[in-house]
DNA sequence: AGTGTGAGTTCCTTGAGGGAACCCCGATTG
DNA sequence: CAATCGGGGTTCCCTCAAGGAACTCACACT
């Protein structure tokens, strides 16, 4: 085996990975989310192999987050998000508020995130959903799931 | 160029996977966040390679994510996390929250997360940090940033 | 018939991941 | 003092995945 494989691994991280944890997977979903959702387009924007981007998509599609979609009388298909995908879209805004803070540097950050709510532009931040307050890695203690392996 | 270098593109997205995007990198991290911070621990926990774990570890400490302190006379080290490391964990969390979700099957989760604010078993969840409300993707806009690419 | 375009396939080369063996250094043991 | 041990890596070889360019196929338009 060449690359190992996370997914039966007692660990949703190493689950998680194992859906979207390869190379260019991250970002062929940032490029489906900011509306580049056919192959020709999100192909010239990352500029990646046509081999892997190919392999990618139908991953993603066999995982449940893409859907192929055809959008023409010829063989034309686009990929959109299911709700498995959206709910991925959690992790790249993570990210994203991850780099921004940290890599961004003088420039400032490349892209700005306008919240419909409240109309400002805001950033993202981990809050309980039980009792609403700040909840980071700090704030938490680790126990054994139901699902753990023995 | 073999693998390619997503460091030097305008999106803190690929930036961030240039930091913790490589296989492996983010199940370490969860490592040393789970209290394995040694070479040896990790090693065994994950069933890395070592040359690949080395490499890895080298990585998180160049780019300011983990910090490699000896514990001992002897030349022993442990891997511990910078704040910049700590608020990577935001990511993971993420993670773990989206594979808890969706790929937990029946067994259920296999880790619980306590949050010492309230108490309880809960989980996370993204809000706005200007109006406190729910901030997914499908809330927000994008816009470009002072930092994006012309 | 000829051209164009989206959506892939095919093929070759290179280099990263897996795995096992090996090495170094300081502490402990006989 | 020599031998052993254990943590923390290196080194080496092999395989397979990523990069890149060329090629294919199906349908529509001229």
């Amino acid at each position: 085996m060449q690359r190992t494989n996370f997914g039966g691994m007692a660990c949703s991280i190493a689950r998680t990975l194992d859906v979207v944890g390869e190379p260019w997977t991250p970002l062929v979903l940032r490029d489906v989310w900011a509306g580049f959702t056919r192959f020709e387009q999100i192909q010239a924007d990352l500029g990646i192999s046509r081999k892997v981007l190919t392999e990618r998509l139908n991953h993603l599609v066999e995982r449940g987050v893409l859907e192929r979609r055809p959008y023409d009388q010829r063989p034309r298909y686009e990929y959109v998000l299911t709700d498995k995908g959206v709910e991925l879209l959690d992790v790249l805004m993570a990210m994203a508020t991850w780099g921004d803070h940290w890599l961004a540097g003088e420039a400032g950050p490349p892209v700005l995130y306008r919240h419909h709510a409240c109309g400002e532009i805001s950033k993202v931040d981990l809050r309980c959903t039980h009792c609403g307050e700040s909840m980071h890695a700090c704030d938490v203690e680790l126990l054994q799931g139901p699902g753990a392996a023995v």
